[in-house]
DNA sequence: TGATTACATCGATAATTGTCTATGTCCGAT
DNA sequence: ATCGGACATAGACAATTATCGATGTAATCA
């Protein structure tokens, strides 16, 4: 069975919608796919995802990434939260630290509907 | 010869950068960048941009849009002028109308830039 | 010329958001 | 049990922004 679309994160909305080109989105999809939009709309998240995707292992603990900035760390904590809760990033905690992964899913999906590039 | 950086728009700046996920973005690349998505990071140009993208002869008039909307006409400018200012939508005016029309290779850059898909 | 229509700009306001400091929580080590 | 380090959360503040009504501008028509 298939999660309720209450469930669904912006990434997981995002991947069943035709791309933006091809029919007017209606109301409820622009708002469902803004927040995720919104998500990647500022220098220092497009950053932070990128280090991550191009990390060694594809993975990076937040240490690693508060180096990166000259930004405090609750700063950083701040838009990683942002990332991960519309689903771009992953996390795991292993010991003290804690570890972004890329969703890479999410973020082709998300150039496929901008594009219109079918996956 | 080409423009100058200064000159470009948001967009064909897109164009020359590398996927997200194949190198970390310098600060200043992202900076660039981050003004383009904020461009899309809103609903109500999330719809204006599929709406104009998909309409018959791949334009619409600004009267089309405003009733598309149940938002005051100065604020349907104000969203058009957002997306025109960062190259994603161009404008024509003809007569007493003026006329938007996607700017169809920018939001394939942009689509690229973030799925990591070639053109 | 004057009126009307289509769209842009201006100025104000309420809501959102990026950043900080201070504090809390969890984990490993001594 | 206690300490210290890694990260998250809370609260505050300044900057940005989405929206509006009022007004400006430009083109058509009578």
């Amino acid at each position: 069975m298939s999660k309720s679309l209450i469930e669904l994160t912006p990434v997981e909305t995002v991947a069943c919608c035709s791309p933006l080109t091809k029919e007017p989105l209606s109301h409820d999809q622009a708002e469902r796919i803004a927040p995720l939009v919104k998500a990647l709309a500022d220098p220092v998240r497009l950053r932070l995802l990128s280090i991550v995707a191009s990390h060694a292992d594809g993975e990076a603990c937040v240490c690693d990434l508060n180096d990166a900035f000259d930004l405090s760390q609750p700063t950083i904590s701040h838009h990683l939260k942002v990332l991960h809760e519309v689903g771009l990033l992953d996390r795991e905690k292993r010991g003290v630290w804690v570890y972004y992964r890329l969703n890479a899913g999410a973020l082709r999906d998300f150039g496929a509907l901008l594009g219109g590039v079918v996956g």
